[in-house]
RNA sequence: GCCCCCAUCGUCUAGCGGCCUAGGACGCCGGGUUCUCAUCCCGGUAACAGGGGUUCGAGUCCCCUUGGGGGUACCA
C-alpha cells in the first residue's frame, strides 16, 4: 500500500521551525517510501487566519525544499485543499451523524458553557457536556437559529470500552472514554471544528500516516471516536516529541516579541515615540505592547529591533533566511531533532536524509533547539553545497535583507562567496563585503579598530607608503598586491599584519574583512587610494 | 486539579541485558596554523535523575518518587 502523508498548517502566521519540522518528517517518510506528501490548509478559524500567511507558508516550505504532490497551487484529485472551501463535504457528514443519532444539536451560548465548565471545576470534576435525553430535531435547530441562538453540533460519545491509540513511536496509549465529553464537531459559524475536518479530510485524501506533534496525542481518541462513528479507517499515528526553546518552554512564536519587549523595558532611555515611529505603529500600540496587552505585527517588531540594534531569536523559517542560514542546514538540523541515521553521520543533504530515513529511529523525548548546533551545521553546508546553489542562496539572502551587496551579479556574487571561504552564515559574507558596495564617504570607522590599529605608532606612515607603491604598481593584480605588501612587511621587519591591518581599517573602517588582497582587489585601485587618503587625512593628527 | 507523554555529558544523541573503563557531534577550556574575522588541526572537560525490585549480570526490563513537557476550547 502506498504511504500518503500530509502537512496541515493553519495559516495563522509565518511558518515556524516547529511546523517546518513536522512537515519535514511527513515529507521524509513519503519520499523515503515512494509515497505521496500532501499539503492541506486548515483555515477553519476565520478569526485567526491572516490573508498573507498561506502565501508565506508555501514560500517557506519551498525555500526549505519541501515539495508537495497535492495541495494548494498545484491541485490534485482530492481538492480543494483549503478547508474553508470544503464546507459542503463536512456538512454532509455532520448531517449523516445527526440522522444516525450519533451527533446532536446544541443551542448553548458560550457564556452558558463557561458557567457549566466553571461549576464542574469548582466541584473538582472534569467538565462533561450534559447530553440531553432527547436530541433536538432539525426543525428545532432552524427555529433556534431564527431566534438568533448559536447552533452547534456535538458528537454523542457513548463509547464505554477503553480507547486504544496505537502510536508508531509510543506503542499503545489507553484513554478512558468516560473522561471525554460530547465534543463540538460543528461550530456556530457553520465551520467544522479541527477534529471533524481533520478526520474527514484524512479519510477522503487517503492519508495513511499522520505524523504530528505530541500536543495532538490527546486529540487522537476523539479522532478515533469520529472515525468509528463515520465508518472510516484509522490511519497510522505517530506523535513526535516537541521542540523546546533554549530560553525554556515550548518554542513559541511569541519569543521574538517577548524578547523585544524586555529589551525595550531595559533600555530606559529609549525614546518611545521614536520607537513607535520606526515600527510604524501608534504610541498607544507600543505602550499596549509593553504592557503585554497586545503584540504588533512582525514588520513592526523587526523594524524596532533593527533600530535598537538587537538581535531577536529566530523562530519563523523566514527569520533564519534573514539571518543567513541555508535551507540545507535547516533541514539537516531539524531532521536530527528527534531522529538520527544510527551510523553516526550528522551532516547530510536532503537526498542522504531521505535515503537514511526510518521511523523506527525516531526519539520519544523532547529536544532543545540549540542555535549553536544549527550554526555549526550551517558552516558545514556552506562548505558542502555546490557553488552555484550557494550563490543563488546568497543572492536571495541579499534581496531579502535589502543589502547594498544585492547589486552584485551572479559572477560577482560567486566571487564574494569564494573569497569568504569559512564563513558561518551568508550574513557574515555580506557583512565582510558590504564595504565595497557603499560610497567612500559612507564608511564608518569602528571605534575599536581605530584605537587598536590606526592610532598605533607608524600606522599612518605605512598607509602613505602603501598608497605610493600602489600608484607605482604596473599591474593591479591580487598577486602583485601580495608581493608588494609582503615585501613592505619584510622591510619593516614585521609580520604581514602590521601592514595589512592599517590598510584593512583604511578601506573598510573595520578590522574584519575578506583576505586583504581580495579586499583591495574587490574595491579597485582608485577607490582604495581614495579611502587610504581619506583615512590619512582624518587620522594623521591623532 | 485531572489526563497523557518523556528522562544518558550544558545541548543533540549512540546504546535495544554481558561487547560500556558509557561512544560521537555541537558547545566550552587549552594549544597550533593564519594578514583580520572566520575556517582548519591537536588535546582536554563533561552524563546513565533518585530509590526499590527482576536477573548470575541493568544505562538497557518493571514499579515508585522527583523533574521536564504536552493537553484540559465553538484554536488548530
Amino acid at each position: 500500500m502506498m504511504i500518503v502523508t500530509r502537512f496541515a498548517p493553519s495559516p495563522t502566521g509565518y511558518l515556524h521551525v516547529g511546523g517546518a519540522r513536522t512537515a519535514l518528517f511527513n515529507w521524509l517518510l513519503a519520499r523515503r517510501s515512494g509515497g505521496k506528501f500532501l499539503l492541506r490548509i486548515e483555515d477553519t478559524d476565520l478569526k485567526r487566519n491572516t490573508p498573507t500567511a498561506m502565501r508565506q507558508v508555501l514560500d517557506d516550505l519551498r525555500w526549505l525544499g519541501i515539495d508537495w504532490d497535492e495541495g494548494p497551487e498545484i491541485g490534485g484529485p482530492h481538492g480543494p485543499y483549503l478547508q474553508s472551501q470544503r464546507r459542503e463535504i463536512y456538512d454532509r457528514y455532520v448531517r449523516q451523524l445527526i440522522t444516525q443519532k450519533k451527533a446532536y444539536y446544541c443551542f448553548d451560548t458560550p457564556e452558558e458553557i463557561d458557567r457549566l465548565r466553571k461549576d464542574a471545576e469548582d466541584r473538582k470534576q472534569v467538565f462533561l457536556y450534559p447530553r440531553p435525553e432527547r436530541f433536538p430535531d432539525p426543525s428545532e435547530a432552524e427555529k433556534a437559529a431564527a431566534e438568533g441562538r448559536p447552533v452547534t453540533v456535538r458528537l454523542a460519545v457513548t463509547e464505554t470500552e477503553p480507547i486504544v491509540v496505537r502510536d508508531l513511536l509510543r506503542g499503545e496509549v489507553t484513554f478512558n472514554p468516560a473522561e471525554i465529553g460530547d465534543f463540538v464537531i460543528l461550530k456556530s459559524d457553520g465551520f467544522p471544528t479541527y477534529h471533524m475536518a481533520v478526520v474527514i479530510d484524512d479519510e477522503l485524501m487517503g492519508v495513511t500516516h499522520v505524523i504530528r506533534g505530541q500536543e495532538h496525542l490527546m486529540n487522537t481518541p476523539n479522532h478515533q471516536l469520529l472515525q468509528k462513528a463515520l465508518g472510516f479507517r484509522i490511519p497510522e499515528y505517530l506523535h513526535m516529541s516537541v521542540t523546546v526553546s533554549d530560553s525554556g518552554g515550548k518554542l513559541s512564536k511569541r519569543e521574538r516579541p517577548e524578547h523585544l519587549r524586555k529589551a525595550i523595558l531595559e533600555k530606559k532611555d529609549a525614546d518611545r515615540d521614536e520607537l513607535a515611529k520606526v515600527g510604524r505603529i501608534s504610541r498607544q500600540q507600543l505602550d499596549s505592547f509593553l504592557l503585554k496587552e497586545s503584540i504588533p505585527d512582525m514588520p513592526a517588531i523587526d523594524a524596532i529591533a533593527a533600530h535598537l540594534g538587537i538581535h531577536l531569536p529566530e523562530i519563523n523559517v523566514v527569520d533564519f533566511l534573514k539571518s543567513g542560514y541555508l535551507p540545507e542546514a535547516m533541514v539537516n538540523f531539524l531532521a536530527l531533532l528527534g531522529w538520527n541515521p544510527g551510523d553516526g553521520r550528522e551532516v547530510m543533504d536532503r537526498q542522504e536524509l531521505i535515503e537514511a530515513f526510518d521511523l523506527s529511529r525516531m526519539n520519544k523525548s523532547n529536544s532543545l533547539f540549540d542555535r549553536q548546533k544549527l550554526m555549526s551545521f550551517n558552516t558545514e553546508h556552506i562548505k558542502r553545497v555546490p557553488p552555484e546553489i550557494l550563490v543563488s542562496h546568497f543572492r536571495r539572502f541579499l534581496e531579502v535583507v535589502h543589502s547594498p551587496v544585492a547589486q552584485a551579479d551572479d559572477q560577482l556574487a560567486a566571487h564574494l562567496v569564494r573569497i569568504n571561504e569559512g564563513a558561518r552564515t551568508l550574513a557574515q559574507i555580506e557583512e565582510k563585503c558590504r564595504f565595497a558596495f557603499v560610497p567612500d564617504e559612507a564608511i564608518e570607522y569602528d571605534l575599536q579598530a581605530v584605537k587598536k590599529v590606526l592610532r598605533k605608532e607608524g600606522a599612518i606612515d605605512i598607509l602613505k607608503i602603501i598608497a605610493e607603491r600602489l600608484k607605482a604598481m604596473s599591474e593591479f593584480t591580487a598577486e602583485g598586491l601580495e608581493t608588494m605588501l609582503r615585501q613592505l612587511a619584510e622591510e619593516k621587519q614585521a609580520g604581514l599584519g602590521k601592514v595589512a591591518q592599517p590598510l584593512r581599517v583604511a578601506i573598510t573602517g573595520a578590522t574584519i574583512s575578506p583576505p586583504i588582497f581580495d579586499a583591495v582587489k574587490l574595491l579597485g585601485l582608485d577607490r582604495t587610494l581614495r579611502r587610504i587618503h581619506q583615512t590619512i587625512e582624518r587620522f594623521k593628527d591623532e
